[in-house]
DNA sequence: TGAACATATGAATACTTGTTCATATATACA
DNA sequence: TGTATATATGAACAAGTATTCATATGTTCA
């Protein structure tokens, strides 16, 4: 039994009570949102949507990524822990050479959801 | 006429040139790309993320999203601006109070795609 | 007009994060 | 086994950012 009122950090008035009880009762629970806000800061950062974007038309290794990019081989490898991290990239190694390849199917339907809002 | 080995910046060899070619032929334009790596860094916060999660519901007034999320009212306009200079929420006001409600409809199809992810 | 209320905003602070640099690990090959 | 190459990673630094605090703006109503 949750109240609006049991706060002291908003310094103005509930206004509409019946309208913040009705939305909080269809807020998703906290943990998913927060989940949802680190997904989205993944795919926040330009380095990384271009890598990502990159492997919508094929695989590739650590140093063509960094070569496509004009970047450090350091700096594209921290940015592929992340990805890997979140479940958005997987690899495979073949000898010295490490493969990238997306491991995600929602990606592209994000970013392309993304692009429309962009470009109205 | 790019080139692939105008770079200094990369410390390994271009492995497979032909993809590097290939995949940058691809690429949308750098402005295209770093738009929405912009527009996901929005949503790459819970705060706002909550906010648009609400909005989904009904328009809120600002005072309600603060008794909502428990946050100051300072705090929720600040980031209301954020959204509404990202043209994710629009605003009327009536008297002393101003309404946000959303200003864009693949919001909801974004988080959708994103909820998908979390939850597979 | 003045008090009360809702909202906006600038400055400061604490925290987060992307890149660099140096170096470690891992594999191939002579 | 030793060297070269591909990749990973820890530490440090610079740049960005969310919240807080104080205050300003704008509207209503007495």
């Amino acid at each position: 039994m949750s109240n609006v009122h049991d706060s002291d950090r908003c310094d103005c008035n509930v206004i509409h009570e019946d309208v913040v009880l009705n939305v909080k009762a269809k807020m998703p629970e906290e943990e998913k949102l927060y989940d949802l806000a680190e997904l989205f800061k993944v795919f926040g950062d330009t380095t990384r949507v271009k890598i990502l974007y990159a492997l919508f038309s094929s695989e590739m290794c650590v140093c063509d990524i960094a070569a496509l990019l004009n970047m450090t081989q350091s700096a594209v490898s921290h940015q592929l822990r992340i990805l890997k991290q979140s479940r958005l990239v997987k690899n495979r190694r073949d000898g010295k050479v490490i493969y990238y390849s997306l491991d995600d199917n929602h990606i592209q339907q994000i970013f392309n959801q993304g692009l429309d809002h962009i470009n109205e």
